[in-house]
DNA sequence: CATCAACCTGATCA
DNA sequence: ATGATCAGGTTGA
């Protein structure tokens, strides 16, 4: 399978990944993953189920087609493409997608990545080494410390959020089969998220691939590069217009390739020549 | 419909 | 070292 590992899993798509020794660790479900980028793909240790990490890594997305199609809809998406061949759109777990991104609001993906683990230490389950992402049940049930998570004010939204799962009263695997519509409006329901956060979960977790999330960066580049600025529902009506029939993958690009200068910059700061 | 302050913490700047 | 300022989405006025 075509993927790079760096940029899909490095630059703030999934948070729980962190690069050890030149590979990529990580934990789905209740196993703990180590991932090593071959040149046509990567080799994975610590599961045998293939086809689960196929899954997780969306394999039946022809990467081809996407590329050439959002490459078509603009030159500047085609130049990232071309710089960037590998990057993908995860399909992460819903539950854990959503509780992820309740606590991303307002918070740098460095942040985000603290509050991720510290739950997961919390109230997960202990994989000898990392920990499991939290069940609604783990949460509301454990023993965890939820002070020692630093969640700020994300931490009653993230309890009343683990309550309504395990109430019944959100379903985030019924979410699976609504129209990216349905699926915003449904999560939209949720306190804490709102349009940004919604459509990174119906990207990130559902697959919708019209989901055009703009956070401050992509608002940012917007601007910038194309000249647009406005409200939310404007930006992404110009998204959807503008990049083909994958504006999620074009979104993508966009983020990763800013990311990455962002760091280059600090990392120059750091280190004058 | 647009604007804006308040919210919380970690990082960075004087 | 210490305090001020900033970054980052959502909510509700």
């Amino acid at each position: 399978m075509n993927v790079s590992l760096d940029p899909t899993l490095g630059c703030g798509q999934a948070h729980r990944w962190i690069k050890k020794n030149g590979a990529w660790e990580g934990v789905l479900g209740k196993e703990i993953i180590t991932l090593r980028q071959t040149c046509d793909g990567f080799e994975c240790t610590g599961t045998s189920d293939e086809d689960g990490i196929l899954e997780y890594f969306r394999a039946d997305d022809d990467l081809d087609a996407i590329y050439g199609d959002i490459s078509a809809s603009d030159p500047y998406i085609a130049e990232l493409v071309d710089g960037c061949p590998g990057l993908r759109i995860l399909k992460q777990d819903p539950w854990e997608c959503i509780a992820t991104y309740l606590l991303a609001t307002n918070a740098n993906v460095k942040r985000i990545g603290m509050m991720v683990e510290a739950v997961c230490r919390e109230f997960g389950e202990d994989l000898g080494g990392r920990f499991s992402f939290p069940t609604p049940k783990d949460v509301i049930d454990g023993t965890g410390d939820i002070c020692a998570c630093r969640l700020g004010y994300r931490e009653n939204r993230f309890l009343e959020l683990a309550q309504r799962v395990y109430d019944g009263d959100i379903v985030p695997n019924a979410l699976c089969g609504m129209n990216y519509d349905d699926c915003r409006r449904t999560l939209l329901s949720v306190n804490g998220i709102g349009n940004k956060v919604a459509d990174c979960i119906a990207l990130f977790a559902y697959g919708h691939m019209e989901a055009f999330p703009i956070d401050a960066r992509i608002e940012r580049v917007l601007k910038e590069k194309y000249h647009v600025t406005g409200s939310y529902a404007h930006l992404t009506e110009f998204a959807r217009t503008k990049f083909g029939r994958y504006p999620g993958y074009a979104q993508e690009f966009l983020y990763h390739s800013d990311f990455i200068l962002e760091s280059q910059a600090q990392a120059g700061g750091l280190h004058p020549i």
